[in-house]
DNA sequence: GTCTATAGGATGATAGAC
DNA sequence: GTCTATCATCCTATAGAC
């Protein structure tokens, strides 16, 4: 993953977030890792700013990537949906700083820009599509496809991530106390809106 | 809610943080505010660190004992589950920057002292306990006792109020995208453990 | 408990030579 | 693209007078 300095830059902010919490990127430290001054730095990137927001934008356009990837490999339907959700889930794992990044906002100044946050629209109108498939399919109920479905699915992927990455971010995906109770999580949302069910 | 400096010192250092993250606690802006300067602050509080100690510890106890109160007036069992949680969720919307405080954790430095955690290791016996007498009173399956409903339980509060807090951190409690979803939150999870289903 | 003064650092960013 | 030098702040914390 190293190759251009740009590259590297990015690399070595990850790092340093990993140590000092996401709010803690540090320019001066990621130039002593990479082995240039600090100011140095400023041939790359215009500001700390740019930084995040480059970071911001590889997070999120690489966890959209993958759901997608991992949900054309299923069935349309409620199969996809799963393993849309499921390879968010081991991304998150995989980066956890990136992924603190994308959900959370620890970063008070920092607000990322429409660029960088246009694979994060994507990916909730993905979740729509595949609900709404589902709907056709005639896996969930048609309140499956509404607004407040969609939300709901949100509570629950963000909810197990968040606690998955405040309480054992380290952790494998399926041994994390809470990753690891994803086909749970799911079933419940499916049983919720069955066929014929009552919402 | 002035009265001594110490209270307004407090106070203060909660407006600040609302305005510049929970990360941006600032000594000399909150000395502004409380007209003195900042070294006096001090002469209160033994550093920055113990200013969060001493949030942290009085939102989870007005947290704990809120959901307490509201749980007590209910019957036992469901109706006090729910009761409890819709106490937590009324609270945070209150005040978003203590559930910020308390929930994530978005201070790199700061960790809360055992004290000042214990509250919120009494939130999760409490939830347990619920859930227990949820299961006793036929009301739910037994594996609602068990760990996996417990943090099941927790993704769901945790999910409901960081993406409400994240997205819309000034709306109403029962306006709010999120939060005026709970009710239904809590029929998933009842349903899903229903007496004689399937988990 | 409040003040002034200041230590002692850290940090993001710019200017200009090479 | 990298360097040195430096600006301009900003911050927590301490010392000591009142």
């Amino acid at each position: 993953m190293g190759g251009t300095r740009r590259q590297e830059i990015l690399d070595a902010a990850i790092a340093v977030m990993a140590e000092r919490g996401v709010a803690g990127l540090n320019l001066s430290e990621v130039a002593r890792r990479v082995g240039i001054r600090q100011p140095s730095l400023y041939k790359h990137f215009p500001s700390r700013h740019a930084v995040y927001d480059e970071l911001f934008r590889l997070a999120a356009q690489q966890q959209l990537e993958a759901a997608r990837k991992a949900a054309s490999a299923a069935r349309p339907g409620l199969e996809a949906l799963t393993a849309y959700v499921e390879a968010t889930g081991r991304i998150a794992l995989a980066q956890p700083v990136l992924a603190q990044l994308l959900g959370s906002r620890p970063v008070p100044d920092f607000e990322p820009s429409r660029e960088a946050f246009r694979p994060s629209v994507e990916y909730v109108e993905d979740v729509r599509a595949h609900l709404r498939a589902a709907v056709e399919a005639g896996e969930l109920a048609e309140a499956a496809a509404e607004d407040d479905a969609v939300a709901l699915m949100s509570i629950l992927v963000t909810g197990t991530l968040s606690q998955q990455l405040a309480n054992e971010p380290n952790a494998a995906y399926d041994e994390g106390r809470f990753t690891r109770l994803i086909p749970q999580v799911l079933d419940m949302f499916v049983r919720f809106y069955s066929p014929g069910g009552p919402p």
